[in-house]
DNA sequence: AAGCGTTATATCGCTTGTAATATAACAGAG
DNA sequence: CTCTGTTATATTACAAGCGATATAACGCTT
């Protein structure tokens, strides 16, 4: 039936101590406040283009995320931050803008370092 | 008004430990096989239990879960799995059972010392 | 054959999250 | 005062997941 031949891991040539196990670890990381999300993936990813593209309209465009979510998101993470992390200003040049804060920075600084860590730490168990 | 009471959701287990800024690190990890759940900290609770009482009825009883659900699972990771993890038989005294094979048991074990991998490094990171 | 409690299966409805849509508010520039 | 594109907000609709419910199939015991 099939004439494409089926995926095979490449082994190990000298040892492969366990037969493969055939599964995959897979994980998630995120910062809470007050038991709420604070910082994961997806926020820090928005934190950064908002950084880049100076508004939250571009940054969410540029990630394929409603205009809608990244505002909550927004709206979340800096109700839940001591300061915020996003300052906006509706009106003016352009219809407005955005910009990341240092706390912003910092906060999505300290998640990115985590999640390299979580990252390594999978690959070691794996 | 009324005595029943009221629905709680579900919270997703996880943990999570106190770092020095008010907020803090949580997280899950799981195995997966064909890109679909395969073991979780919900479908290793239901295979200890099942394991313990030996109906997946009784299991999902025992955790609260719908009977639905259990079941759902089951199949789930048995299709999954190269070898079936739970056996199950209708009928007979009792009703039927349910019975953890070896191959059941060594998914759990090894889902379950992964997992306390995990805290161990949710610990040293915060 | 009847009874039992399980496994097995289908269906309905609620809740939740989110996508999609629409509209208002805003303030600077021309 | 209008134009612009953003921030801000409400509303509707849809999809996934799960709870609840109902019923059939099963096979051993009596």
């Amino acid at each position: 039936m099939s004439q494409i031949p089926k995926f095979r891991p490449k082994k190990t040539e000298h040892f492969s101590r366990h037969p493969a196990p055939g599964h995959r670890i897979r994980g998630r990381i995120w910062l809470e406040r007050d038991g709420e999300l604070y910082m994961g993936w997806g926020r820090a990813m928005l934190l950064e283009r908002i950084d880049k593209y100076g508004s939250i309209a571009a940054a969410a465009r540029s990630m394929k995320l409603g205009y809608r979510n990244a505002w909550l998101w927004v709206e979340s993470a800096n109700r839940l931050a001591p300061s915020p992390l996003v300052e906006k200003t509706p009106g003016g040049v352009g219809g407005g803008y955005a910009r990341l804060t240092d706390e912003g920075r910092k906060v999505v600084k300290e998640y990115k370092e985590l999640r390299a860590k979580f990252e390594d730490f999978i690959k070691q168990v794996a």
